[in-house]
DNA sequence: TCTTATTTTTAGACATAGCTAAATCCTTGA
DNA sequence: TCAAGGATTTAGCTATGTCTAAAAATAAGA
């Protein structure tokens, strides 16, 4: 079994991340600045996750997520939505206040802590920004979803989940009215600038840029 | 404000226990002993926790713990005792597994995670080992209590608490029906080897050695 | 008191994880 | 094609926290 530090973690999971986004490696700088640490401090940790075999790494020409790598990344992925549940559902924080308290919870090392949250939790399948947490097993029941200002004018949908994780955005979208669960209707489109016109659960309606409505996802 | 480190904190919190004990000083060894560590470890600690003027420290003459030192410590042991309530009363852990867990997840750094969590579990008073949580302010509401053993022959109490918190102690007494808040009646005193026989709920009885009795804690 | 035993500290090593500064490699444009 | 510029890596430093082995200080017994 592969054992990785506390640090090793939380790059395998940003890395995961930035594989999942766009599909070719990813680079140095790719990683420093998703992790916020100066690219010498990532070459180092990239021969240390080439070394543990959870990344494939060449010199000079970045890096591939191995399967095994997928794997762990998926685990740690679970244990951070998971506490994530937690903090919203049962503590009551709010959705933009939780990620760097679920960061520090999932560094928690206990395989039955995580059995009996996901327990205690009844066995929840989104976080509360509507991303899926992975089964004991690393099975993800992914939703098929698509950015909101890809709807064509008068359809409907529901929001499952947001790309955008930021305080700020969070805020806004709170401010708005628009939550995770929320049905929604296409109002109105501009094809100038991109924004549209949602009606959100047949009441409200609001202005969107097409930034805000690129960052909201939504199940048909 | 001061700021300790991960182990800083923890060789502080086994401090402050060792100088609630035993009142005079607490030497290297005995840090040694409660912390798993060896002693040359413990001197380099001693040092760094000196300088940060939460013990008082003399080379070769062992240490005693600050007024400071005492404040940081009941917030510490505060947060163990509150992640133990959780794990135990939410999660279903037994008594006797929390303890690594807890440590762990008293290190998580939010002030305002306590404070909810607290809030969530009903801001109770004691562990499930019966041993008092801090409030905000490092204030302990303690209960008098005193070692099974010491009770006179045909009089009563309730367990409030065990001295003992070792996984073996804490299993014995599950298994023989002890538990935190029982009825007991002492009802028979061997002055030989100081072993007593004391009636539980007033339903069964049950013989414990002085080694026992000594580390269950009543109130009377 | 003096020698021995115990306790404690110091010195030096290792591992983790970050940084800066300098060196090296790759790519691209003239 | 080759030199400049950007990306990446290496080298060396810092800090934390542990260890072993050796040195130093204290305590205890004859």
């Amino acid at each position: 079994m592969i054992t990785l530090t506390h640090a090793e973690e939380n790059y395998l999971k940003a890395i995961y991340h930035l594989s999942e986004g766009g599909k070719k490696g990813v680079s140095t700088n790719d990683v420093s600045a998703e992790m916020k640490t100066k690219p010498a401090s990532v070459s180092d940790m990239l021969r240390k996750l080439g070394e543990k075999e959870v990344i494939e790494y060449r010199k000079y020409y970045g890096l591939h997520i191995t399967e095994e790598g997928k794997k762990f990344a998926l685990q740690t992925i679970r244990k951070h939505r998971l506490w994530e549940v937690f903090l919203v559902e049962k503590l009551k924080f709010s959705w933009d206040e939780v990620h760097e308290v679920a960061d520090e919870l999932s560094h928690v090392k206990s395989r039955v802590l995580i059995q009996r949250l996901e327990e205690y939790l009844g066995f929840p399948k989104f976080d509360p920004h509507g991303d899926p947490i992975p089964d004991e097993y690393g099975d993800v029941r992914a939703r098929p979803r698509l950015p909101l200002n890809e709807l064509d004018l008068g359809s409907t949908g529901q929001i499952v989940a947001v790309k955008d994780k930021s305080t700020a955005f969070l805020k806004y979208l709170d401010k708005v009215g628009a939550y995770i669960g929320a049905r929604i209707k296409v109002m109105d489109k501009t094809e100038f600038d991109g924004s549209v016109e949602i009606l959100i659960d047949n009441k409200k309606s609001i202005f969107m840029s097409k930034d805000v409505a690129g960052n909201i996802l939504v199940m048909q």
